[in-house]
DNA sequence: GCCAACGTTGGC
DNA sequence: GCCAACGTTGGC
């Protein structure tokens, strides 16, 4: 293990994200059965260059349910692995097979994600979009697709009282 | 199902 | 490099 690795971050750098997945591929209860896995499939190349660059081991993510009834905010995950290549690119039976991924040169990362909680009650869309201190969330932007997207520690906490539990 | 907002592809 | 066509995301 090298020094710089060894090092990890100081805690005040911690930093929160959010991520989508649709529930009826992958929900919060996928992920507390499962515990952990792999948040693959992500094919986008802001959202990778999170995964690869910025998402360290310890961030706290707040897990989104998109395309769902209603969406909203679900519960919260850590970073338990950090990026490394997504397997899915290199499966030609995988949907998000990428023949131009090479092994040698990946070009889709994934991080691995741990279940945290899964709040008492979803925080709906419409409700985040209330939450005055919660304007400037990049999920709130018009027109953002972003599927991994940083929060601020002020919003991550916003989001976790509006849970309540 | 509709459609806005992107991102990607490919002809030129 | 331009840009039209097409595909995807994701709320509504």
């Amino acid at each position: 293990m090298s020094p710089s690795r060894s090092t990890s971050r100081r805690e005040s750098a911690r930093r929160f994200w959010l991520v989508k997945t649709e529930p009826h591929a992958y929900s919060i209860d996928d992920l507390k059965r499962d515990r952990t896995t792999g948040w693959d499939g992500v094919r986008n190349h802001q959202a990778r260059n999170f995964m690869r660059d910025e998402m360290k081991k310890g961030d706290l993510v707040l897990v989104y349910h998109s395309n769902a009834d209603p969406p909203g905010v679900v519960g919260i995950a850590t970073v338990s692995r950090e990026g490394h290549p997504d397997p899915t690119a290199f499966d030609p039976k995988d949907s998000h097979f990428d023949p131009k991924s090479d092994p040698d040169n990946p070009r889709w990362i994934q991080v691995e994600l741990r279940f945290k909680r899964k709040f008492k009650r979803m925080i709906p869309l419409a409700e985040l979009k209330e939450a005055s201190r919660l304007k400037g969330m990049p999920l709130l932007q018009k027109g953002q697709r972003l599927s991994v997207q940083p929060v601020t520690e002020a919003q991550f906490e916003v989001v976790v009282a509006m849970a309540g539990s």
